[in-house]
DNA sequence: TGCAGTTAGTGGATATGGTCAACTAATTTG
DNA sequence: CAAATTAGTTGACCATATCCACTAACTGCA
C-alpha cells in the first residue's frame, strides 16, 4: 500500500488507537459517563463557547439531530447550559458549566497522556509537521 | 488549542471528512450495501489475505465478536470465501472472491479521488510525510 | 405590511458499529 | 491425559449515525 487511499486506513487505526487507549484511562475521570463523543462535544466547546448549535455542529461535521440529544444529555449532567439568544429566538447558545470546566480540564490531561504514548515513535520535530498538515485539511 | 490533545480533534475531523465525502461518491459502487466499515474489511483483506480471521482482527484493532459477524455479512453478499485450515480446526482462512477483488479495485479508486480533494491543500512533499509519520504510529 | 422561503433546533425511526461476557471446539503444554 | 490457551461464535446491550418530517422564528421581497 502507498497509494492515497492507504491514508484513510492509518488515520482510522490512528483514532482506534486513541480511543481503545482512552477507554482504559477513561473510566475514572468519567464519572458522568459521558462517553467519547461526549467528551469531544466538551472539548470542543471549550474552544468556542459561547456558541450556538448550529456552529458547533458546523464544526464537528455531525447531523445536528445528533447533537440536540447529545447536548440535551449533557445539560442533564450539568456539563453544560443553555440560554436563549435575545437577538434571535431560534438560537439557545451553548455555554460550559464551572463542572464542565473543570472536567474539559482532565480530559485535556488524559488524552495528552494518552496521545503522547502513542507518538513516543515520533520525534518533536515530525509532531509539529503533523499538526501543521492536519491543520491545512 | 496547540497541545497533544488537538491531534484527536484534528484526526477525528479528517476521518469525518473523509466518510462524509465517501458517503456521496460511494453510493453508486457500493451496490451490495457493504458500507463503510465492510468497505474497509475488504481494503484490508486485499493486503494481508489469505488470512485467519484473528490476523485481520488483530490488524483492524476491532473486537472480535463485531468481526464474526462482518464476515459473514460480506461472505453472505458474495465478497469472500471461507474454508476451514487442514493444520488447525480452529482457523478458517479468508479469501476474497473475484468479485471481492473487483469491488475492492473500485473502492479504492474511489477513496483515492476523495483523499486527493481532501489533500488538495497539502503539498506532495507534506503528504509523504503525513504518510511516513502516520506509518510508525 | 404580509406572504414565501430560509434557518435553528427538536423528535421519531432505523441502521450501523462497538463492548462485554459466556460458550464450544480445537490445540498446546506440562 | 488433564489443564490451560486459542479461534471463533452468539446474545444482549449501548452508543453513534443517518434520514426525514416537523415547529417556531427570522429574512427578504413585492
Amino acid at each position: 500500500m502507498r497509494d492515497p487511499h492507504e491514508i484513510a486506513y492509518l488515520v482510522d487505526r490512528f483514532m482506534r488507537r486513541i480511543s481503545a487507549n482512552l477507554h482504559e484511562k477513561a473510566l475514572e475521570i468519567d464519572t458522568d459517563r459521558v462517553g467519547p463523543f461526549g467528551g469531544m462535544i466538551m472539548l470542543t466547546l471549550s474552544d468556542i463557547e459561547p456558541t450556538p448549535m448550529h456552529k458547533l455542529v458546523e464544526q464537528m461535521g455531525r447531523d445536528k439531530s445528533q447533537m440536540t440529544r447529545a447536548i440535551k444529555s449533557l445539560e442533564d449532567k450539568g456539563m453544560l447550559e443553555r440560554h436563549g439568544c435575545p437577538d434571535d429566538g431560534r438560537i439557545s447558545v451553548i455555554q460550559l458549566t464551572k463542572k464542565g470546566r473543570l472536567f474539559v480540564t482532565e480530559v485535556k490531561t488524559v488524552l495528552s497522556q494518552v496521545i503522547d504514548e502513542i507518538l513516543t515513535p515520533v520525534s518533536a520535530n515530525e509532531r509539529r509537521n503533523l499538526i501543521e498538515i492536519l491543520r491545512k485539511i
